[in-house]
DNA sequence: ATGTGTTACATGTTATAACAAAATTAGCGC
DNA sequence: GCGCTAATTTTGTTATAACATGTAACACAT
């Protein structure tokens, strides 16, 4: 109930190992059964990046566990593993909890994107395929719907989409990873700094620059548009904490 | 026996809360009690860094727990937040172990590094204190004395200080963070590739590079040669790669 | 000797119980 | 009402047991 899954598609890690008797070649290696450990993580992931959390919100182990209805072993190991990955923090006694957003945290976050989507641009630019442009184009059009319609949860996941469709051309699985646990560091902020507006609806011009330059592959010119719209976003936010703190709201 | 703790410092994430009367104001937190779970993380942390572990060695939970003398709790949750970091990886039937190095691999992690460690000495640079310069001179000094008399233990940790002396001050946490799972990734491989030899002992002519560009607070300069002096420790390793390639050495 | 089926063992997964420490609440005296 | 103490509850930590699954070894038949 309070954990509601959505579905931001995961980068996945795990590879198709071929080598099969000639009828049966066409088989596909049988899904990995996924550990409740691991249902239980994706499930807190969504949540967290859907900014179902407030920012210092406690995650208590047996509460994840009752919600999710499972013990406190899957529960205790989601949750840490998100800290690991640094989407949560642990307080001095041992509570997980959302970590809180300040303006340097903001900053330093934002920097790093810059730099590892910046990163991703430039190596994914050679790669990018007509197909791929497509792709943007309508996830685009999509998201303009979603923003029309003001379904801000269906825009959330189609940004994301949208970026990640980039980034994954760039075939660099760590660095994948690496954006991936920067996105979920200020998905948390989004709902609670905009409870009722996307943060992205300003972006789509930027969207449209992003795929010109993908449909030119001009890795630079890709770079600079991503770098924008990552700045852009960062400004954004930074002035919602600013307001935030003037308003002394908490 | 096995696990032995060095100590490559880890840059820790607790930052002290202010807020005390004004005679205790020199006071630390106290030193949170480690859990268990941390404990054999940092013991695995360090193993892993000083190359103990074969690439593709698995690591079973209750052979480390075993070896730690702890239940399989504790060695479970330091086992999975390590591959939560990326340090180690899960096969497909659970089984935890040392991820493989391929030249595609190193390639993305020197990339990554690159950008990553470049950013740091960029924020690094405006706040870059004489105090520092005199840390990093000593820290050469031991360093070179190590090289000289061929500890490639001691080598490793000082080589670790000296750089993320500097990247500390840039004053990014997260990014620090980053940084350090980019070198718990390719610590694995250095006495796997390096038996008996270290991999800096090169590199001391470039630390005297960086020292200058410190002193000179020269963002740039300083950005440039962290970066040869990660391109030059990639080019080594991707040589020795496709040697042990060849040498068909498994 | 090879292939096959069965058994034994190793290993990951998860729930539960017991414990300790922290936080909260209740109670009491002033 | 305020402040302090004690009791209660909550919460994190860890060990253990039970279970399921995967792997290896072994015996047996062809």
């Amino acid at each position: 109930m309070i954990y509601d899954a959505n579905d931001f598609p995961r980068t996945t890690f795990r590879e198709a190992k071929t080598g099969m008797s000639s009828t049966l070649e066409s088989f596909r290696p049988v899904e990995r059964k996924e550990t409740l450990g691991t249902l239980v993580r994706e499930q807190l992931r969504s949540a967290i990046m859907a900014g179902q959390f407030m920012p210092g919100e406690k995650l208590t182990i047996r509460a994840v566990a009752k919600a999710l209805d499972v013990s406190l072993t899957p529960a205790r190991e989601a949750l840490f593993n998100l800290v690991a990955e640094g989407a949560l923090e642990t307080q001095p006694n041992g509570t997980v909890c959302v970590p809180e957003m300040d303006e340097n945290r903001l900053i330093e976050i934002t920097k790093i994107r810059i730099n590892l989507e910046g990163l991703a641009a430039r190596e994914a630019a050679p790669r990018l395929s007509p197909e791929l442009v497509t792709k943007l184009e309508d996830t685009n059009e999509k998201l303009i719907e979603a923003d029309e319609a003001r379904d801000y949860t269906a825009l959330r996941t189609l940004n994301w989409q949208f970026h990640f469709a980039i980034y994954e051309a760039a075939e660099m699985p760590l660095l994948s990873r690496m954006i991936e646990s920067c996105w979920l560091m200020i998905g948390s902020y989004l709902n609670v700094l905009y409870p009722d507006y996307g943060q992205v609806n300003v972006g789509i011009d930027i969207h449209r620059e992003i795929i010109k330059a993908v449909k030119a592959r001009d890795a630079e010119k890709l770079e600079a548009t991503i770098a924008l719209d990552i700045r852009t976003a960062g400004d954004w936010l930074a002035e919602m904490i600013r307001k935030r703190a003037v308003n002394g709201a908490d």
